[in-house]
DNA sequence: CCCACGACCTGCTGGC
DNA sequence: TGCCAGCAGGTCGTGG
């Protein structure tokens, strides 16, 4: 479920009980997720107070007292859950990682497929190396412009929509919003990246704002009542667009679907 | 270096 | 009704 506007609002959840709080007691209820958990890990987290939660990309990230760096991923189904209960139920199915805080907070770390990924960047490293070192800029921060945009595509051999999902190039769209923002510009996913005109780049990045944008997710034009998105093309196949009225077609790219209506979506 | 592809996991759906 | 192929919002390693 995780790109960048969920990844946001999970760091807006820990953030309110576990920044300012100590780890009190860290429970790992199997070995790994992906990968197998750093050593002594549960042990490095303990008494450590979190500085700061923040989040680069769809990277949740921990600031630890000690100065290391605890750096999470909620990978394709990972899910975070806090509850107050004083002893709280022991875990459900896929419960990985229990957090006690000192805020009274048990903070429960939830992932079926185990695609998420937790580990410790120590204080010297600073994230000088692995994933969050090579992410692109954060697509709603100013520094992301056109002329950002512009660089990180240019010699690209891949599509626009495999040049969106790459991490490198932006940080944070994933195979929906890659799909949304390609739609709200009217472009086509096939085209290649490195062929943009000024005017195409200046399009998509207002549109990449725009999908990403929490004010979309109020209820209205882009929500149904529940507050769940209603996507414009996303896993929308054969449904009419709601621009043009065209057929919206799936095709697969790099092994992932993408949704798009290839009436519109010319550019 | 770049890119496409398969692997990593479990669960749910849709078509038979 | 029940089964199973196919698909799922991410990343990483491999091989070309």
């Amino acid at each position: 479920m995780p790109e960048l506007p969920e990844v946001e609002a999970v760091r807006r959840m820990l953030r309110a009980v576990m920044e300012g709080a100590r780890f009190e007691r860290v429970e790992l209820r199997r070995p790994d997720l992906r990968a197998p958990f750093p050593r002594r890990f549960a042990a490095r987290l303990r008494g450590q107070t979190v500085q700061a939660l923040d989040r680069r990309g769809k990277y949740l990230l921990a600031e630890l007292s000690s100065g290391d760096m605890l750096v999470m991923h909620l990978g394709m189904s990972g899910s975070f859950r806090v509850g107050f209960e004083r002893e709280p139920a022991v875990g459900g199915t896929h419960d990985h990682v229990v957090f006690r805080m000192s805020s009274g907070a048990t903070v429960t770390f939830n992932d079926p497929r185990r695609f998420g990924s937790m580990r410790l960047s120590p204080k010297t490293e600073r994230l000088r190396r692995g994933a969050v070192a090579g992410l692109g800029p954060e697509p709603l921060a100013r520094e992301f412009d056109a002329a950002v945009l512009a660089a990180a595509c240019r010699g690209k051999k891949t599509s626009l929509k495999a040049a969106l999902s790459d991490q490198r190039v932006v940080a944070g769209l994933g195979n929906i919003y890659a799909a949304e923002a390609l739609w709200e510009a009217e472009l086509d996913p096939r085209s290649p990246a490195s062929k943009m005109s000024k005017e195409k780049l200046d399009k998509l990045l207002a549109a990449i704002r725009l999908v990403l944008s929490p004010r979309r997710r109020r209820p209205g034009r882009y929500t149904d009542t529940r507050g769940r998105d209603r996507f414009a093309v996303y896993d929308r196949e054969g449904e009419i667009c709601r621009r043009c009225g065209g057929k919206i077609q799936r095709i697969v790219q790099a092994g992932r679907s993408t949704y798009f209506c290839p009436d519109c979506q010319v550019g």
